[in-house]
DNA sequence: TAGATTGTTAATCGATTAACAATC
DNA sequence: TAGATTGTTAATCGATTAACAATC
């Protein structure tokens, strides 16, 4: 439509902001000015109001941000409005810490099931969800609208299962696999690579020691 | 020292890097050109070259890279070659996938301790390392060494827990929890923020509907 | 009205890409 | 030597910050 592109780095601030916002909520603040905020979190107030500008004018002159209003626009920027059904495949410790993150209902995020290939695992229940044997998940994701998928499965899974999922009509693919997929553009995925951030993190603690050593 | 800054873009791309390179070493490449490997990795050449060359010359012109040289490189950069003795806080299901992660000695992590509040656990082995209980933290990390520390708490807990550990030696947090830490400058952060993660994805798979629904 | 603070344009800064001379 | 490909400088692009007129 008429809505240039909005680049990612803004994107990912986005969630941020929306934590905040809670958090002010929470503490009972009404109002709030992008200079107030920028000291809170930490960036510029510029960079607050250019990204919010991405999607409209939210705020007021003189008078700054309403917290309750600016918290559910962003909510609803990020589609935190709409349900989104979604599976786990791989109910490995990571499978089930995500399976019971609270917090996911609350902001649409509906698990709809959980798949393994363990069969000591089968009709297991987490979080209420019973796990599924991996050769159901075919035929389950075809007739139950599934719109994301978590991947917490060894790597050598992850491509052809990914490949699978998407042929079969899921959207997005929240990828754990230590590896990337090669997936058709209009499928979105978002990569956590906890390997990477680890080495990320190395890297710098690493230098940080050298140049206190020397 | 002379190093000057190196901005934590590039930094973010090394472990990427040196992934594809492992991968190639275990299809038994010897070298490779940028050219080849940008088109693996869906990254241009020149960034690729421009990267690497803020650590050195790796290359050798009218050959491209060795692949196990530049590997071996890589990992020293990132700091692999060292130990890092770390702990884990926090034994869910999120804090025990961490522990489980194999890879973690081949690459100079060294589990040393996992702590968690619940009695229940006390003692328990996960990866051959024994649970204790956080009233031990603090006297753990005085005497043990311990340069990193994953948090794997409620974000109630994090934060005082990561003040404490900082003010005991440990250099660098692995955080987990939904907050930001406020921690000296010194201090190395790396935030692993699952919900944000999964907001973004959110708001990719919410733009795509709405393009398509229209 | 005066003061505050936004929305938005312009300036700056940094990161990415392109180009090419150096050299294996 | 000729061909290939790096290392590195220069050009471009995009993102961040600064500034300020608009307006509540």
């Amino acid at each position: 439509m008429e809505q240039r592109e909005i680049s990612q780095a803004v994107i990912g601030r986005l969630p941020r902001y929306y934590r905040y916002l809670g958090e002010l909520m929470e503490s009972g603040v009404e109002r709030i000015s992008s200079n107030d905020l920028s000291k809170k979190m930490k960036v510029t107030a510029s960079q607050i109001r250019q990204d919010l500008n991405n999607f409209g004018g939210f705020g007021q002159q003189g008078y700054g941000y309403n917290v309750k209003y600016l918290y559910a626009e962003i909510g609803k920027i990020l589609g935190l409005d709409i349900a989104h059904n979604m599976i786990i495949i791989g109910c490995g410790n990571l499978g089930q810490a995500l399976a019971n993150y609270a917090a996911f209902e609350n902001r649409g995020f509906i698990l709809k099931g959980l798949f393994d290939i363990k069969p000591e695992l089968s009709g297991k229940l987490v979080r209420g969800v019973e796990v599924r044997m991996m050769d159901e998940l075919k035929e389950y994701v075809q007739t139950h609208d599934i719109e994301i998928a978590a991947l917490t499965i060894p790597k050598s899974e992850a491509i052809k299962v990914a490949d699978m999922l998407v042929a079969n009509g899921v959207k997005a693919i929240w990828n754990f696999a230590h590896t990337d997929l090669n997936l058709p553009e209009d499928v979105i995925v978002e990569n956590v690579h906890l390997s990477e951030s680890l080495m990320k993190l190395s890297y710098n603690v690493s230098r940080y020691r050298d140049e206190h050593v020397k």
